[in-house]
DNA sequence: GATATTAATGCAACTGAGTTGCAAATATAA
DNA sequence: TTATATTTGCAACTCAGTTGCATTAATATC
């Protein structure tokens, strides 16, 4: 159903997302707003604003949720399909702007594909 | 450290990579081992035949863990880089034996990479 | 502005995949 | 055959994520 009503948890959450440009996990922002929003309602906000087209979501390499900003998404258009890319040192995650090809596969039919990498971001690997 | 002696265990987790094409989830052969095998000692032999390059893993869309057969892996090197595909139908998962080229990134050095593909299987997709 | 309606929230308890510590069992070396 | 070191089963645990429900708060209506 997306967002319907402007709360404090949704600006709370908007505002984290403002002034990061990576991704952030779950885990870290139930942590970041411990005091102020329950984590149940974290887990609620961030999927209506997933559905809304504001954010997009995708797992890491331990199974851990993160979350990152759309940039031209709508609530009936996804189409932020790029690859993500996690640093093995500090485990920043952040979105990278570029297509990764996926040839097409004979008798199946692709619908959306998934792709992390893991290696050394521009601060680690320096 | 790997498997060092040959287990019942061992032997029974293997079969089931034996008779089967696709990954398998850990959940599922726990399931199928249920009355023979321990869900603990399953996730154990399991990362020992991973660390021998005999198997591989990787998550599903939803943070599950898959196992299957590697081509050509050994302890040391382990080069079983490949797409994996998920019906989203059937939810079957395939190793696809092909390539997908990951271009390099400016400043960043690029270690490994998982790309899970989701769609239509062969069966799913007639 | 006051009130009714409905969405959003907090809380506590739960789920389920995966892990840990330890004593008992079993494969291999001696 | 016995010693020793690995493997196993079990029970209890961890932790990300979910659920049900009563309470709170945002928006619509009067």
């Amino acid at each position: 159903m997306g967002i319907v009503r402007k709360t404090l948890s949704v600006e709370l959450l908007l505002n984290e997302f403002k002034r990061e440009a990576n991704a952030i996990s779950v885990i870290n922002l139930i942590k970041r707003l411990n005091s102020k929003i329950n984590k149940t309602t974290v887990y609620r906000v961030l999927e209506k604003l997933e559905e809304d087209g504001t954010l997009h979501s995708f797992l890491d390499s331990d199974g851990i949720r993160w979350y990152a900003k759309c940039n031209s998404c709508t609530k009936s258009e996804h189409h932020d399909v790029h690859p993500h890319f996690q640093c093995t040192d500090c485990g920043t995650i952040d979105c990278l702007s570029m297509e990764v090809h996926i040839p097409s596969i004979p008798n199946r039919q692709v619908i959306a594909s998934q792709i992390l990498i893991q290696g050394k971001c521009e601060i680690c690997h320096g």
